[in-house]
DNA sequence: CATACTTGTGGAATCGGTTCCATGGAATCG
DNA sequence: CGATTCCATGGAACCGATTCCACAAGTATG
C-alpha cells in the first residue's frame, strides 16, 4: 500500500508533475482544464501532500516548537492551548516539548526541534542562557513566554510580577495581617525573583513584619509548596496569611494547611497564584492573583510570526490583579488578625 | 547562514557523502580514521541532521501522533505527559493534537499528522468511525486510548468502566444512601455507555432507588456537571449523594454545591471520578474513582510500537477502584442518609 | 506585418539525506 | 599461489515535492 503521490495524481489527470504541483498550490498560471483534471485526480486517488517534501524543498516547514517545563501544571497546559490556537489561525503546527522540568530534556528537545528545522521556537526557558545556547546561537526566531533571560535581546511576553503581588500584600495588610508567609519561586527563574523582590517591596511599603524566616523558597513544584506550608506554620510566631509566588506550590500548601486541620479563611487567609479551575471549588474559593494566559499565549505567537517575517517587536509585560475571594476575608467576619 | 549540510561534513573530513551518511547512523563498515574525521567535522561544524531530509528517503519519521480531546483536562494532561515520556524511550517523538472537543479540528489534525507521516497515532477517538475514516482508511497503525469505538478492530487500552462505579455505588448504598445521582457522561463514548450501564445495574443490585430522575446527561465538560448538579439538586426529592462520570463534570458539580452551600461530606456524598492533584485539596478531599493514566499511556505507546512491529496486540482494560476519603462519610458521622 | 509580451506547460534541477552497486585492496582459504 | 570472501569506499540513484528555465501558442503593440 504505498502512498500516492503527485506523480500518480499527474499521470492520472494527463498533466506533468510541474503542473500539477501549480494546481495544487493555486499558483495563477494554471488553465481551468488542468485545475480540473487535477482536482478529480486529487479526490478519486486521496493523494495527500507529503509534508516531509515539501519542507525539504522550501525552507520553512510551517510548524513551530512550543517548549514548556511541564504540561501537567494547569497554567502551562491553558499556555499550551492558547498558542495552538493561535498558530493554527496563522497557518502552523506547534510540536510540543516537554522539558519535565530538566534542562537536560529541555536541550534534547531543542535538538529534536532544530533537526525538525522548525520555522521558530516560543520557550518558557529554564536554567540560564547557557542551557539555552544552542538554541540561541542557532538563528531561529525565538521567543520567550512567562519568563526572561537577562543578557538576552529575546522578545518576551510576560506576566507583570509586582503589581499582583503588591495588591496582595497591600491587601492582606490593609486586613490586618502582620506576619504574611512568603512561598517563593527559584531565584533561577526571572518570574522567581521579580516576585520575592515584589513581596520585599511590598512589605516595607506597609510596614508589616519582614522577617527573613517568613520566606521559604520553593522551585514552582507542588511538593515544594508543601514543605513551605510547613516550615512556616511550624513557626514559633507563625505567619496569620500565606501567599504563594505559583499555582503548584499553592495546592501543595493548601493540602498542607488542610492536612492540618488548618482552615482556610478562617484559621489562615490564603492568596494563590493564577486562577486555575480547581481554585474555584475550594470552600471558601481562592483569592488569587491572576493573569491572562489567553493573551500571553496569542501575543506569544503574534510576536514570533513578526520576528519570522524579519521584525523585531518589543517585548510586553501583561497585566497581573488582584481577584478577592473568600480565602481572605475581613477579619470583622471570624479572622484573627 | 545557510544551515550545515551532510556534503560540507564530508567535504571537512575529506570523505564521501555516502562515508560521513555511514558514520553518522553508525553503519558497522567504516574505517576507524572515517569515523574520527567525520566526528572532527561534525563537532567543529555544528552539523544538525536535516530531520525531513531523512524521514523523506527512509519511510519512517520516528514520529507518533497523539489525537487527544483537549489538554486542559487534567486526565488528558497526564495522559499526554505518560506518552510523550514513553515514546521517548523508543525514539519517537511524539506530535500532539488538540481537538478541542470538535471533530472538525479532530479531522483537520488527522488530515496533518498523516502530511506529516507520522509513523502511528494514539488517539481518543470523537464521534463515530465515521469521523475517523480518513485516518483507519489510511493504513497508519491506530491505537486507542482512554475511549474505544465499536465496528472497528483497533487495538485499545481502556480503563475498567464497571467495576468502579459498580463499588462507588456499593459504598454508597451500604451508608445507607438509597437515592444517588448520577451524572452520566455523553451516549456516544464508549466511556459514557459503558458507565451509565455499570450505575444502572450497581443501583439494580443493592435495590436503590432507580428513578430516571436521577440520571443526568452531560458531555464530559465542566459546565455540564455544573448544569447537572443544578438539575439533581432542585429535584421534589434530590438525591443524598452525587456521582459524576469524568473529572470536569465533578469540577463543575462541585462547585455548583459550593456556591448553593450544599456541603460535600455532611450536606451531601460526593463522588468524583479521576485522582487529579486538585481533589486531593478539597476539605474533606474527594472519594474518587481512579485509575493508573501513567500505565494507560505507557502501554498505549508499547502497544503501537508493536502494531508498528506489524503485531496485532490484544486490547487491554486497565482496573479502576474506589479511593474512599472524606466527601463519603459514614452517616452516624454527621451524614444524613 | 514583424516584434514584444503574456500565458500555460513540461523537462530537469534541486532540497539533504540514505542506500544500492561497483570497485579495489587486504585477508582467508584450499 | 590463485581463487574467493570481506571490507571500506565513492558515484549515482532515489525519496516527493517545488521551481527555474525554455518553449510554444496566443495576444497586444508599434
Amino acid at each position: 500500500m504505498r502512498a500516492v503521490t503527485i506523480k500518480d495524481v499527474a499521470q492520472a489527470a494527463g498533466v506533468s508533475k510541474a503542473t500539477a504541483s501549480r494546481v495544487l498550490s493555486g499558483h495563477p498560471a494554471t488553465s481551468p482544464e488542468a485545475r480540473k483534471a487535477v482536482g478529480a485526480a486529487v479526490e478519486h486517488l486521496g493523494f495527500r501532500p507529503n509534508a516531509q517534501a515539501r519542507s525539504l524543498r522550501k525552507t520553512r516547514t510551517q510548524t513551530i516548537g512550543l517548549l514548556l517545563p511541564d504540561v501537567r501544571n494547569p497554567f502551562f497546559a491553558d499556555l499550551a492551548h492558547a498558542v495552538e490556537q493561535r498558530a493554527r489561525d496563522f497557518g502552523y503546527l506547534t510540536l510540543f516539548g516537554n522539558a519535565n522540568e530538566s534542562v537536560e530534556q529541555q536541550d534534547r528537545y531543542i535538538e529534536v526541534m532544530l533537526s525538525q528545522r522548525v520555522d521558530g521556537v516560543i520557550a518558557a526557558p529554564q536554567g540560564d542562557e547557557e542551557n539555552l545556547a544552542n538554541l540561541l546561537g542557532s538563528g531561529v526566531p525565538v521567543v520567550f513566554v512567562d519568563r526572561v533571560l537577562d543578557n538576552t535581546d529575546v522578545p518576551s511576553v510576560s506576566p507583570d510580577n509586582v503589581t499582583g503581588i503588591q495588591e496582595a500584600v497591600r491587601h492582606l495588610a490593609s486586613q490586618g495581617h502582620r506576619r504574611i508567609g512568603y512561598i517563593a519561586g527559584p531565584q533561577s527563574s526571572s518570574t522567581g525573583r521579580e516576585r520575592l523582590t515584589a513581596y520585599r517591596e511590598a512589605i516595607a511599603g506597609t510596614g508589616a513584619d519582614d522577617a527573613e524566616e517568613l520566606i521559604f523558597f520553593g522551585d514552582f513544584q507542588a511538593a515544594s509548596g508543601a514543605a513551605g506550608a510547613r516550615t512556616l506554620l511550624e513557626l514559633a510566631d507563625p505567619p496569620t496569611a500565606l501567599l504563594a509566588a505559583d499555582s503548584l506550590m499553592s495546592i501543595g500548601a493548601i493540602a498542607v494547611c488542610n492536612q492540618r486541620g488548618v482552615a482556610i479563611g478562617s484559621g489562615i487567609s490564603f492568596v494563590g497564584y493564577d486562577d486555575i479551575e480547581a481554585f474555584t471549588l475550594l470552600n471558601p474559593a481562592l483569592t488569587v492573583i491572576a493573569h491572562d494566559v489567553d493573551a500571553m499565549g496569542r501575543i506569544a505567537v503574534e510576536m514570533l510570526t513578526s520576528v519570522i517575517a524579519g521584525g523585531s517587536p518589543a517585548s510586553r509585560v501583561l497585566p497581573s490583579r488582584l481577584i478577592v475571594r473568600g480565602s481572605t476575608p475581613e477579619p470583622s467576619r471570624g479572622q484573627h488578625p
